[in-house]
DNA sequence: CAGAATCCTGGTTGATACTG
DNA sequence: CAGTATCAACCAGGATTCTG
Protein backbone atom coordinates (compact mmCIF):
# COMPACT_ATOMS: atom_id res chain seq x y z
CA UNK A 1 0.00 0.00 0.00
CA UNK A 2 3.29 2.53 0.08
CA UNK A 3 3.60 1.87 -3.38
CA UNK A 4 0.51 3.60 -3.86
CA UNK A 5 0.63 6.91 -1.66
CA UNK A 6 3.88 7.21 -3.66
CA UNK A 7 2.45 6.84 -6.98
CA UNK A 8 -0.74 8.19 -7.10
CA UNK A 9 0.77 11.51 -5.10
CA UNK A 10 -1.86 14.89 -5.15
CA UNK A 11 -4.93 15.19 -5.79
CA UNK A 12 -4.59 15.01 -9.41
CA UNK A 13 -2.43 11.82 -9.91
CA UNK A 14 -6.24 9.77 -8.96
CA UNK A 15 -8.02 11.90 -10.72
CA UNK A 16 -6.19 11.24 -13.89
CA UNK A 17 -6.16 7.37 -13.47
CA UNK A 18 -10.02 7.22 -13.06
CA UNK A 19 -10.26 8.64 -16.54
CA UNK A 20 -8.31 6.46 -18.04
CA UNK A 21 -10.22 3.71 -16.49
CA UNK A 22 -13.28 4.31 -19.13
CA UNK A 23 -10.73 3.68 -21.71
CA UNK A 24 -7.60 5.27 -23.67
CA UNK A 25 -7.76 9.23 -24.12
CA UNK A 26 -6.13 11.93 -26.09
CA UNK A 27 -4.11 14.67 -24.14
CA UNK A 28 -6.55 17.18 -25.00
CA UNK A 29 -9.34 14.62 -23.69
CA UNK A 30 -7.73 14.52 -20.12
CA UNK A 31 -7.37 18.23 -19.98
CA UNK A 32 -11.36 18.64 -20.47
CA UNK A 33 -12.55 15.65 -18.46
CA UNK A 34 -10.39 17.10 -15.90
CA UNK A 35 -11.47 20.36 -16.26
CA UNK A 36 -9.40 22.97 -14.07
CA UNK A 37 -5.54 20.87 -14.84
CA UNK A 38 -2.84 22.96 -16.11
CA UNK A 39 -1.07 21.53 -19.02
CA UNK A 40 1.95 21.64 -16.82
CA UNK A 41 0.57 19.29 -13.68
CA UNK A 42 -1.47 16.77 -16.91
CA UNK A 43 2.35 16.22 -18.53
CA UNK A 44 4.18 15.77 -15.01
CA UNK A 45 1.69 13.22 -14.12
CA UNK A 46 1.48 11.03 -17.33
CA UNK A 47 5.20 11.51 -17.34
CA UNK A 48 5.07 9.66 -13.95
CA UNK A 49 2.85 7.28 -15.00
CA UNK A 50 4.89 6.31 -18.04
CA UNK A 51 7.57 5.74 -15.71
CA UNK A 52 6.30 3.74 -13.40
CA UNK A 53 4.72 1.43 -16.03
CA UNK A 54 0.78 2.34 -14.98
CA UNK A 55 0.26 4.14 -18.55
CA UNK A 56 2.01 4.03 -21.82
CA UNK A 57 2.43 6.85 -24.13
CA UNK A 58 1.68 6.22 -28.11
CA UNK A 59 2.57 9.13 -30.20
CA UNK A 60 1.34 9.51 -33.64
CA UNK A 61 3.66 11.74 -36.19
CA UNK A 62 0.41 13.46 -37.72
CA UNK A 63 -0.42 17.48 -38.77
CA UNK A 64 -1.43 17.91 -36.05
CA UNK A 65 0.29 15.67 -33.95
CA UNK A 66 -1.99 12.92 -31.38
CA UNK A 67 -1.24 11.28 -28.38
CA UNK A 68 -2.80 8.45 -26.66
CA UNK A 69 -2.32 7.56 -23.06
CA UNK A 70 -3.70 4.15 -22.15
CA UNK A 71 -3.77 2.16 -19.03
CA UNK A 72 -0.88 -0.71 -18.55
CA UNK A 73 -2.33 -4.14 -16.72
CA UNK A 74 -1.04 -2.58 -14.49
CA UNK A 75 -2.92 0.62 -13.79
CA UNK A 76 -5.80 -1.27 -14.90
CA UNK A 77 -5.18 -3.58 -11.81
CA UNK A 78 -6.05 0.12 -9.98
CA UNK A 79 -9.37 -0.20 -10.76
CA UNK A 80 -10.64 -1.48 -7.04
CA UNK A 81 -8.96 1.25 -5.10
CA UNK A 82 -10.40 3.70 -7.20
CA UNK A 83 -13.73 2.18 -6.76
CA UNK A 84 -13.88 1.99 -3.29
CA UNK A 85 -12.95 5.58 -3.16
CA UNK A 86 -16.16 6.01 -5.25
CA UNK A 87 -18.12 4.33 -2.74
CA UNK A 88 -16.73 6.14 0.33
CA UNK A 89 -17.76 9.16 -1.20
CA UNK A 90 -21.10 8.73 -2.24
CA UNK A 91 -22.14 6.83 0.63
CA UNK A 92 -20.87 9.58 3.04
CA UNK A 93 -23.25 12.25 3.73
CA UNK A 94 -22.06 15.76 2.95
CA UNK A 95 -23.23 16.87 6.41
CA UNK A 96 -21.24 14.31 8.10
CA UNK A 97 -17.66 15.54 6.97
CA UNK A 98 -19.42 19.29 6.96
CA UNK A 99 -20.85 19.70 10.64
CA UNK A 100 -18.40 17.60 12.46
CA UNK A 101 -16.17 20.17 13.96
CA UNK A 102 -17.96 22.12 16.29
CA UNK A 103 -19.76 19.49 18.55
CA UNK A 104 -16.97 17.73 19.11
CA UNK A 105 -14.78 20.42 20.31
CA UNK A 106 -17.42 21.68 22.66
CA UNK A 107 -18.10 18.25 24.34
CA UNK A 108 -13.95 17.88 25.15
CA UNK A 109 -13.55 19.20 28.40
CA UNK A 110 -10.13 19.93 28.12
CA UNK A 111 -8.13 21.17 25.17
CA UNK B 1 -14.40 10.33 -3.75
CA UNK B 2 -12.82 14.17 -4.21
CA UNK B 3 -13.88 14.11 -0.14
CA UNK B 4 -11.51 11.31 0.25
CA UNK B 5 -8.34 13.07 -1.62
CA UNK B 6 -8.89 16.36 0.35
CA UNK B 7 -9.22 14.44 3.73
CA UNK B 8 -6.18 12.10 3.23
CA UNK B 9 -3.84 14.35 1.48
CA UNK B 10 -0.78 13.43 1.36
CA UNK B 11 1.40 9.77 2.37
CA UNK B 12 0.99 10.05 6.34
CA UNK B 13 -2.68 10.85 6.34
CA UNK B 14 -3.51 7.47 5.26
CA UNK B 15 -1.42 5.26 7.18
CA UNK B 16 -2.20 7.20 10.70
CA UNK B 17 -6.04 6.25 9.70
CA UNK B 18 -4.68 2.82 8.86
CA UNK B 19 -3.44 2.67 12.59
CA UNK B 20 -6.10 3.39 14.14
CA UNK B 21 -8.42 0.74 12.41
CA UNK B 22 -6.61 -1.44 14.99
CA UNK B 23 -8.21 0.69 17.54
CA UNK B 24 -8.10 3.91 19.60
CA UNK B 25 -4.36 4.67 20.14
CA UNK B 26 -1.97 6.87 22.54
CA UNK B 27 0.13 9.97 20.51
CA UNK B 28 3.21 8.23 21.55
CA UNK B 29 1.83 4.89 20.50
CA UNK B 30 1.59 6.29 17.20
CA UNK B 31 4.26 7.95 17.00
CA UNK B 32 6.05 4.93 17.46
CA UNK B 33 4.05 2.19 14.53
CA UNK B 34 4.42 5.20 12.10
CA UNK B 35 8.23 5.13 12.25
CA UNK B 36 9.75 7.89 10.95
CA UNK B 37 6.46 10.81 11.57
CA UNK B 38 8.04 13.65 13.55
CA UNK B 39 5.71 15.11 16.29
CA UNK B 40 4.54 18.00 14.19
CA UNK B 41 2.47 16.06 11.28
CA UNK B 42 1.34 13.32 13.35
CA UNK B 43 0.17 16.44 15.44
CA UNK B 44 -1.10 18.28 12.53
CA UNK B 45 -2.85 15.36 10.58
CA UNK B 46 -5.11 14.64 13.70
CA UNK B 47 -6.13 17.54 13.72
CA UNK B 48 -7.46 17.84 10.71
CA UNK B 49 -9.00 14.52 10.92
CA UNK B 50 -10.73 15.61 14.27
CA UNK B 51 -12.01 18.90 12.51
CA UNK B 52 -13.82 16.86 9.66
CA UNK B 53 -14.89 14.30 12.02
CA UNK B 54 -12.90 11.66 11.55
CA UNK B 55 -11.44 10.99 14.98
CA UNK B 56 -12.26 12.23 18.28
CA UNK B 57 -9.56 13.42 20.98
CA UNK B 58 -10.30 12.47 24.30
CA UNK B 59 -7.69 13.79 26.97
CA UNK B 60 -6.68 12.92 30.43
CA UNK B 61 -6.08 15.45 32.68
CA UNK B 62 -3.12 13.42 34.80
CA UNK B 63 0.63 13.41 35.13
CA UNK B 64 2.13 12.85 32.73
CA UNK B 65 -1.13 13.32 30.75
CA UNK B 66 -2.42 10.92 28.41
CA UNK B 67 -4.23 11.91 24.95
CA UNK B 68 -6.81 9.04 23.06
CA UNK B 69 -7.46 9.37 19.77
CA UNK B 70 -10.53 7.15 18.37
CA UNK B 71 -11.58 6.71 14.89
CA UNK B 72 -15.40 8.08 14.70
CA UNK B 73 -17.62 5.64 12.78
CA UNK B 74 -17.08 7.77 9.99
CA UNK B 75 -13.56 7.45 10.37
CA UNK B 76 -14.17 3.56 10.50
CA UNK B 77 -15.71 3.71 6.82
CA UNK B 78 -12.64 4.16 5.43
CA UNK B 79 -11.71 0.44 6.54
CA UNK B 80 -13.03 -0.87 2.98
CA UNK B 81 -10.89 1.65 1.21
CA UNK B 82 -7.71 1.28 3.05
CA UNK B 83 -7.98 -2.43 2.45
CA UNK B 84 -8.04 -1.89 -1.25
CA UNK B 85 -5.15 -0.01 -1.35
CA UNK B 86 -3.52 -2.93 0.89
CA UNK B 87 -4.82 -5.42 -1.82
CA UNK B 88 -3.48 -4.05 -4.76
CA UNK B 89 0.18 -3.03 -2.84
CA UNK B 90 -0.12 -7.17 -2.20
CA UNK B 91 -1.11 -8.24 -5.05
CA UNK B 92 1.80 -6.19 -7.28
CA UNK B 93 4.99 -8.17 -7.92
CA UNK B 94 7.86 -5.47 -6.65
CA UNK B 95 9.40 -6.11 -10.52
CA UNK B 96 6.24 -4.81 -11.67
CA UNK B 97 6.76 -1.46 -10.25
CA UNK B 98 10.68 -1.61 -9.77
CA UNK B 99 11.49 -2.25 -13.22
CA UNK B 100 9.61 0.04 -15.15
CA UNK B 101 11.53 2.99 -14.62
CA UNK B 102 15.28 3.30 -14.71
CA UNK B 103 15.48 2.74 -18.40
CA UNK B 104 12.81 5.75 -19.01
CA UNK B 105 14.48 7.76 -16.23
CA UNK B 106 17.90 7.91 -17.57
CA UNK B 107 16.89 8.52 -21.33
CA UNK B 108 14.81 11.14 -20.13
CA UNK B 109 15.77 13.66 -17.93
CA UNK B 110 12.57 15.47 -17.06
CA UNK B 111 12.95 18.46 -14.95
C1' DC C 1 3.67 12.65 27.75
C1' DA C 2 1.73 15.49 24.33
C1' DG C 3 2.18 18.80 22.23
C1' DA C 4 3.22 24.25 20.56
C1' DA C 5 6.35 27.57 18.16
C1' DT C 6 9.46 28.57 14.78
C1' DC C 7 12.17 28.04 10.61
C1' DC C 8 13.04 25.59 6.51
C1' DT C 9 12.83 22.25 2.35
C1' DG C 10 10.78 19.74 -1.47
C1' DG C 11 7.07 18.62 -4.47
C1' DT C 12 2.65 19.50 -6.53
C1' DT C 13 0.14 22.81 -8.85
C1' DG C 14 -1.04 27.00 -11.49
C1' DA C 15 -0.28 30.96 -14.88
C1' DT C 16 1.72 32.54 -18.78
C1' DA C 17 4.19 32.48 -23.01
C1' DC C 18 6.12 29.95 -26.66
C1' DT C 19 7.09 25.87 -30.25
C1' DG C 20 7.28 21.59 -33.66
C1' DC D 1 -2.40 19.32 -30.93
C1' DA D 2 0.73 18.36 -27.44
C1' DG D 3 3.55 19.76 -25.29
C1' DT D 4 8.07 22.74 -23.02
C1' DA D 5 10.04 26.66 -20.30
C1' DT D 6 9.87 29.77 -16.66
C1' DC D 7 8.21 32.01 -12.58
C1' DA D 8 5.75 31.67 -8.47
C1' DA D 9 2.48 29.93 -4.59
C1' DC D 10 0.79 26.60 -1.44
C1' DC D 11 1.23 22.87 1.66
C1' DA D 12 2.89 18.46 3.62
C1' DG D 13 6.58 17.33 6.10
C1' DG D 14 11.09 17.58 8.87
C1' DA D 15 14.26 19.56 12.51
C1' DT D 16 14.79 21.92 16.55
C1' DT D 17 13.62 24.05 20.79
C1' DC D 18 10.66 24.65 24.52
C1' DT D 19 6.53 23.93 27.81
C1' DG D 20 2.40 22.25 31.18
Amino acid sequence: MDRFLILLDGPWATLIVRELLHGPRRFTQLREALSGISAHTLTNRLRKFEQHGLVTRTAYAETPPKVIYELTPLGTSLRNVLNAMNDWGVAVPDTAVMLAAPAETLANPLR
